[in-house]
DNA sequence: AGCACGCCGACT
DNA sequence: GTCGGCGTGCTC
């Protein structure tokens, strides 16, 4: 027998596979040593054949690694399907389980007791053989009598470790060990009899009819997560499992809680914040069939589970869906993969939908449900527009609008808290016109041009166009054209002023370096020791707090203005996730909305909760300018530490995709240019960029993984990524 | 990724 | 003379 091996080194070079031979039977997804060369290295069995594939002296495996199998026949088959865009098959197996499983440094985790052993001795026995004056020995006898049993660590606070040590070579006391599993704390929440709404009932129903692809639209509050966890239930009920993934930010403890208590060990999580042999249990416990249910940000959709019933992705629209670091992948195809090998229920949830998701239901590959009615009746907080030209024009040249600050000012008497959120999403230059709220686009692409300071020009990163700055807005003449920017602390710095008496707390990315900093301000906020709380994107998501009555965004045009088709999506789904962050309890909420664009379509549909019409006008658009969903953007990022080899290799790349897709239809542009962001982490960065039109997508990006494939340049690696959230 | 082999400069 | 620099080549 032939094993076919994965050596466990991420680097292109040895990314295929070796034959060896094994004197002791093992399976395809094995974790083995090998040698290799002159070296022992862990590998993965991926395969197994009768005759080898080439002309080699073979040679044997050294040993199995694990006691079980790591890798399920289905997850080798996934590596195998990932593989194909141009992900190395090492790095796609490394997905599929904690990384301390690798180096083999994690192990279960045994606890050790020590118990009297009563089989050979009683306590006279036991007094008889020690020596009359070993007093300590004599109390740990009489005590285990009585315990029977205890925790070896227990005891050594208790007792010097050589006693101890001494009754058990005289088998007085027996060690025994227990495997346990190091299970992540989470909150006790009693989990409350929760009587179903008919459309809660009716979109269960649904999902457990025979269709296998959900998109669950419901606004928020109406109990989307209820029904995910019926529906695992059901999933539960005919003995299968469940995949439950959740965006990063959302992994509050209070959202175990809820599972925890619902569903108890059933559940293994996965986070960021886990320890190390926490990690490794909760991912053992899902592969031996201990626990049933992954809870967990995308990562989680790698679970070990066989026999997958549903995979839910809740918040659907969620960016943090997609990997940006190595191996790049996009959740959604993995699910799609696991849901098809398993046939398995694959359920999307969100309020604001994905345009792109949007579509795709309505051509049939999802069903779609809608939930349009919050549980407890309440309605949506009213959101209300304030026009930042004509408060210019008043002389109010401050960050807040009178109505804004007279609202925070009756807010803050009636005890409530209020949230300012600032805008900051693609923090990079776009140039605005202070009067009109002008911003020069691109003709081509329809989206809003970069300014390089460097040589103040305006460039389109969409097509690589290059056009000549302005200093004179072309619409109202003004001379006042900005970078607009407004940082937290400023507006921090300005409330304080304003509410000298009142406590104004901040949140970005500077003020939580630590994960502890970023539950602290939380927690802080939610306990009322702060009346305002000042934030970016990072206050936007899920969190419940009671007291919030009143929610100001400043700047919220900023989305807008982004170079990125997708802009009026961001600003659609990130103002209705704030806006629902005001009136969570009994007082309603109200939202203030600062902007220079008052009459802009995508405010309007925001303002009247309208997702249908969003989308309807966000669909034309994107039909006339040939945005995703009607084509497909493949963007190839080259990196390398030499900017000459880095641009060679972009260059080179660019030719070869040009011939390759020379007789295929449908080719909009191949363009190829400098990164946005030129050079990150010492690796200089370009890119080429090919955009495609619909129908002919699929096949133009066979063809390109195929030229990506077949691409080794020395010092160059290659990133692919179809319809990228951003191209920084 | 590593560890070899291999061909040119300054050292006891 | 040789110790050692890191260029390139191979690993079933």
């Amino acid at each position: 027998m032939i094993y076919k091996v994965i050596v466990d080194i991420s680097n292109s070079e040895v990314d295929r596979v070796f034959d060896y031979r094994s004197n002791f039977p093992l399976s395809p997804g094995d974790r083995v040593l090998v040698p290799f060369g002159k070296r022992k290295i862990e590998g993965y069995v991926i395969d197994t054949a009768e005759t080898p594939s080439g002309d080699f002296e073979l040679k044997n495996v050294i040993e199995k690694l694990d006691d079980f199998t790591a890798v399920t026949e289905e997850m080798l088959a996934l590596a195998n399907y990932m593989k194909t865009m141009n992900l190395r098959h090492v790095d796609c197996l490394r997905l599929f389980m904690p990384s301390s499983l690798r180096k083999g440094k994690a192990k279960l985790f045994k606890r050790k007791y020590i118990k009297f052993n009563f089989e050979e001795f009683d306590i006279e026995k036991a007094l008889a053989s020690i020596q009359k004056n070993a007093t300590s020995q004599h109390k740990i006898i009489e005590r285990l009598v009585k315990t029977e049993i205890e925790q070896e660590s227990d005891l050594n606070r208790m007792f010097a470790s050589s006693t101890i040590k001494t009754l058990i070579e005289k088998n007085i006391l027996i060690r025994v060990e227990e495997q346990e599993y190091r299970t992540p704390k989470c909150f006790d929440i009693e989990d409350k009899d929760i009587k179903l709404t008919q459309d809660q009932k009716d979109a269960i129903n649904c999902i457990m009819g025979p269709k296998n692809a959900f998109l669950v639209h419901g606004v928020t509050g109406s109990g989307k997560t209820e029904v995910y966890m019926r529906v695992i239930e059901e999933v539960l009920k005919k003995g299968q499992n469940a995949i439950m993934l959740v965006p990063e930010i959302s992994l509050t403890p209070q959202m175990l809680g809820v599972f925890r208590a619902r569903f108890g060990d059933l559940v293994s999580l996965q986070h960021s914040g886990l320890t190390v042999g926490e990690r490794y249990d909760e991912w053992y416990k899902l592969r031996v069939g201990f626990s049933k249910i992954a809870l967990g940000p995308r990562s989680a959709i790698f679970a070990p589970l066989e026999n997958v019933g549903a995979i839910i992705i809740d918040e659907e629209h969620d960016g943090s869906y997609v990997s940006d670091s190595n191996p790049r992948y996009q959740t959604i195809d993995i699910a799609k993969f696991r849901a098809n090998y398993n046939n398995a229920k694959l359920i999307l949830g969100s309020a604001t939908p994905s345009v792109e998701t949007y579509y795709s239901a309505l051509e049939g590959q999802y069903e779609i449900i809608t939930l349009d009615k919050r549980i407890n009746q309440k309605s949506l907080p009213e959101i209300e527009m304030i026009d930042m030209k004509r408060e210019m024009k008043a002389g109010n040249t401050s960050f807040f609008s009178a109505k804004l600050l007279t609202a925070l000012e009756e807010t803050l008497k009636e005890g409530e808290q209020a949230m300012i959120f600032l805008n900051r999403r693609g923090y990079s230059s776009f140039i605005r016109c202070s009067e009109c709220g002008f911003t020069p686009k691109c003709p081509s692409c329809d989206v809003a041009l970069y300014h390089h300071t460097e040589d103040n020009s305006l460039r389109c990163h969409y097509c690589g166009n290059k056009y000549k700055s302005i200093s004179v807005c072309p619409i109202c003449g003004n001379k006042h054209l900005r970078e607009g920017r407004i940082g937290t602390q400023k507006v921090v710095k300005e409330l304080e002023r304003i509410f000298s008496d009142k406590k104004i707390i901040r949140m970005d990315l500077d003020s939580t370096s630590t994960k502890d900093s970023y539950v602290n301000i939380l927690n802080m906020f939610n306990n009322g020791e702060a009346d305002i709380l000042v934030g970016t994107q990072m206050i936007a998501k899920g969190h419940d707090f009671k007291n919030v009555t009143l929610v100001g965004i400043l700047d919220a045009d900023i989305s807008i203005y982004v170079q990125d088709f997708r802009a009026n999506e961001r600003t659609y789904q990130l103002i209705t996730q704030v806006a629902g962050r005001a009136g969570r309890d009994v007082k309603p909420g109200r939202v203030l909305l600062q902007t220079y664009v008052p009459n802009y379509p995508v405010y309007g549909f925001i303002r009247n909760y309208d997702y249908e019409s969003f989308y309807t006008n966000e669909i034309r658009r994107r039909e006339g300018a040939k945005f995703p969903p009607f084509s497909t953007i493949v963007r190839l990022l080259v990196q390398s530490d030499d900017e000459q080899i880095a641009d060679g290799a972009n260059t080179k790349l660019a030719s070869q995709i040009r011939k390759a897709l020379e007789s295929q239809v449908g080719i909009i542009r191949i363009q190829e240019m400098r990164a946005q962001m030129r050079k990150r982490a010492d690796m200089y960065r370009f890119q080429v960029v090919v955009w495609i039109d619909r129908p002919a997508s699929t096949q133009a990006v066979e063809k390109i993984y195929e030229v990506v494939n077949n691409f080794n340049e020395k010092k160059v690696t290659v990133f692919t990524e179809i319809n990228p959230l951003q191209m920084s």
